[in-house]
DNA sequence: AATTGATGCAACCGCTCATTA
DNA sequence: GTAATGAGCGGTTGCATCAAT
């Protein structure tokens, strides 16, 4: 099934937003609330797609956002919640206050992506040294599909597992094949490449021990609140002791579901 | 001063999911 | 149950700016 653009493309404008549209869109929104992007253009007098106003709200225009001068702080936290989330641009940005997941997404590209690439290097020559096993998180592209463990116990040839997060229970779950209560299993053969692809987020987390959603659902209204009472002092949503390099990328064995608790 | 290449970021595009009729 | 629509997300593109030559 195909979809109708979401307008007609014909006469609209495209790039840059001047500061004349900026005011058109501003007052608007302020007047009648966000929604309805579609209508928007035309009942403010934009020449603009709704989605391009959407946008142009969301990542710049909103009165709440941050822009720019993003803290060392705030930089670990990224880097912490890729490793966790992978590519998952607007679940990271959820947990930055005023941040906005397109400004999260070129930050990543453009100024962690290199410096983490690096550091990936050196962990994973240690971490090929470790007899440990774990179970490996994947990101994968799959929407409904939104994770891939693999069991490290094997060693050429893996099962994979699909799961996907249960968005009531704090859980993450064994993904059904369509309600007959089977675990979908895939055979896959990995090659050593596999280990260098950067289309998956690979981290050391033992799922017994860990659950996501307590990091997802946490919505760090702490944070924001301690933001206004500190003018402009940066409070952090973990611990000094989160903040070391080994916290994250050490055995979860290490740090009990308490400590991922004791997020603010 | 002019040119070229690199970089950063705003905006666009195409896709999927959720909702509604 | 199905199709249409609205909204949101992540990847990509293109332009503006800056630095190097």
């Amino acid at each position: 099934m195909g979809r109708s653009p979401c307008c007609s493309k014909e006469g609209l404008n495209k790039g840059a937003w001047t500061a004349r549209e900026d005011d058109i869109l501003r007052d608007y929104i302020t007047l009648h609330g966000e929604g309805r992007w579609r209508n928007i253009p035309k009942k403010a007098g934009l020449m603009r797609c709704g989605k391009s106003c959407r946008l142009r709200w969301l990542n710049y225009l909103r009165p709440d956002i941050k822009r720019g001068n993003i803290s060392p702080d705030e930089e670990e936290l990224i880097i912490r919640l890729h490793k966790l989330l992978g590519n998952r641009w607007s679940l990271i940005a959820g947990r930055l206050p005023g941040r906005t997941d397109n400004e999260i997404k070129n930050y990543w590209n453009t100024n962690l992506v290199k410096r983490v690439q690096h550091n990936q290097h050196t962990t994973n020559i240690s971490a090929n040294s470790s007899p440990n096993n774990h179970q490996r998180v994947f990101k994968t592209k799959a929407i409904n599909c939104s994770k891939v463990f693999r069991n490290l116990d094997s060693h050429s040839h893996h099962k994979i597992q699909h799961f996907k997060t249960n968005p009531d229970a704090a859980t993450v779950v064994p993904m059904d094949d369509h309600n007959n209560n089977k675990t979908i299993e895939s055979d896959h053969t990995y090659s050593n490449s596999d280990n260098n692809s950067s289309d998956f987020m690979v981290d050391l987390i033992n799922l017994e021990d860990f659950s996501f959603s307590d990091l997802l659902t946490s919505d760090f209204s702490d944070l924001s609140a301690s933001n206004s009472d500190h003018h402009h002092q940066q409070h952090l949503v973990f611990t000094e002791e989160m903040l070391q390099d080994n916290f994250w990328t050490a055995d979860i064995h290490d740090h009990s579901a308490s400590d991922l608790n004791s997020f603010p």
